[in-house]
RNA sequence: CGGAGCGUAGCGCAGCCUGGUAGCGCACCUGCUUCGGGAGCAGGGGGUCGGAGGUUCGAAUCCUCUCGCUCCGACCA
């Protein structure tokens, strides 16, 4: 893309509501625009960033098994009457009536639908197991959004349910999710910690919560020092091996990390002192086993040869639009955002340093074809600019790569190739930029 | 939902107390110079002062109502 024809309409200052860096960040770098309290519209740049973690969210949930559907975002009220939830779920529930004065509400989440849809079309537990998921808009009507997308009213989500004929086939699913949420984090840059939680509205008696840890967390969270050091890395996982998912599931989960729903004093304090570590963390996930709440509650039974039984199920959510917001929370600096390669909206940015100078020009032509065609996305900065402004506007966006095309190297054929986290530059020649953009994003392709 | 604020140009703000029909910085447009870290000079355009009602000769300014947004707390993916 060139900057001169994309729309990017970043901000010199800060703008007055936001509070937190990854709310001023995406305000600034033109990622968002405030609709109103709590719903935002996404211009280009925030979209891509979104699209690209929907993107690695549906890879890692087709690689577990689990098959992707899409739910309406507004739902009958009376599926909700049947569970129960209608008049438990409150005022943060959005409740519209239409032109016939049915009552409809706009989802916070699935579990109804989703369970309708099963018993609409599941008889026997040879059908078992099944996991469903979705990415769809959710809205809760939160008495005070704040934080920008991070605890906006509206919200995108991916949220999962499995369907299992035994509680062992339930939890393998509850594993099976641990499992894939954690290389789905990973392949975002992101150290996200699952942690014991609390089950609160949806019920249950088998959770964790994934975390971020970032000063502007919402909860405190209490956690051995040695956890965020855990990592999935490069290691194969074969989702139908129950006892490696379950190994897995266990080293991630034996060493203390809880919220302060959760925290037991007495247990953290057996620690050592330099492995007692307190912080904050933003929730970016939550996954549960709840057992036959829902489907006892609403009729999703299996034929089985002793008979008809209630499903086992649970639930599994990822928060992908507060991910924009955790993700920048995680990486910036006082200068911007620092995208980590797997989530950046542009693989690489071009700064051509005089523009108009014909060999800059063709330089930056040159090396924009060669990108474009080794299938990257780079974002080239064609406008007649000073060199500080588009500087400035490349380390607020935050690419995590630069190339610089400048009259002094471009006789030489030399072009520099910066890091956005380290700052470090190197010349060399545009064949070479290239050759080591295709190094550094191999593992991101 | 309790408490506290704020709505004046695209963005950030001053003016309000002590009424006399708007101003600054950035951005934008034109020209000249500049050109590796958000340039300088000169000129220029842009605002029913959130909305409605009231007081007054006269309201951004005072009064009432209303809508929107933000912050602290309780609540939450």
């Amino acid at each position: 893309m060139r900057l001169s024809r994309y729309f990017l309409p970043v901000l010199k200052e800060n703008p007055s509501e936001a509070q937190i860096a990854s709310h001023r960040l995406m305000l600034r770098a033109g990622m968002i625009k405030q609709q109103q309290a709590g719903i935002y519209s996404w211009l280009p740049l925030g979209y891509k960033v979104l699209k690209r973690i929907e993107q690695i969210v549906h890879e890692e949930q087709v690689r577990a098994g689990h098959i992707p559907v899409l739910m309406p975002t507004l739902q009958p009220a009376d599926l909700w009457q049947e569970s129960g939830r209608y008049d438990a779920y409150g005022p943060e529930m959005l409740r519209i009536t239409d032109r016939h004065g049915r009552d409809m509400l706009y989802g916070p989440t699935n579990e109804e639908m989703i369970t309708d849809i099963f018993r609409a079309h599941v008889e026997s537990y040879k059908q078992l197991p099944l996991t469903l998921y979705h990415i769809q808009w959710k809205f809760r009507d939160e008495v005070r959004p704040r934080f920008g997308v991070m605890r906006g009213r509206e919200f995108y989500m991916k949220d999962g349910y499995n369907f299992d004929l035994t509680k062992e086939d339930a939890l393998h699913a509850y594993n099976r999710h641990m499992v894939s949420y954690l290389r789905t984090y990973e392949r975002m840059g992101l150290t996200a910690i699952p942690m014991r939680a609390d089950s609160g509205p949806i019920g249950g008696d088998n959770t964790h919560e994934f975390l971020v840890l970032a000063p502007t967390g919402e909860s405190e969270v209490f956690y051995d020092a040695q956890v965020p050091d855990l990592k999935l890395g490069d290691r194969e996982v074969d989702y139908d091996d129950r006892e490696a998912v379950a190994e897995i599931c266990t080293e991630f989960t034996t060493l203390y990390a809880r919220t302060d729903e959760t925290h037991d004093e007495a247990v953290f304090n057996e620690l050592p002192e330099e492995r007692r570590k307190t912080a904050r963390g933003i929730e970016v996930g939550q996954i549960f086993y709840f057992g036959t709440k829902y489907s006892e509650a609403m009729g999703a039974t299996v034929k089985t040869p002793e008979g008809n039984v209630p499903v086992e199920m649970g639930s599994h959510g990822i928060g992908v639009s507060r991910l924009v917001g955790a993700l920048i929370e995680a990486n910036h600096d006082d200068k911007g955002i620092i995208w980590p390669e797997g989530v950046t909206p542009f693989h690489v940015g071009i700064v051509n340093l005089k523009q108009g100078d014909a060999a800059c020009d063709s330089a930056c032509d040159a090396l924009y074809k060669a990108l474009v065609q080794k299938g990257f996305d780079p974002l080239y900065d064609d406008r007649k600019e000073r060199a500080g402004a588009k500087f400035a506007t490349m380390d607020l966006i935050g690419l995590p790569w630069r190339i610089t095309v400048g009259p002094r190297g471009v006789a030489a054929n030399l072009v520099e190739l910066t890091s956005r986290r380290t700052g470090e530059s190197e010349e060399m020649s545009s064949e070479a930029a290239l050759a080591r953009i295709q190094e550094i994003y191999a593992a991101h392709l």
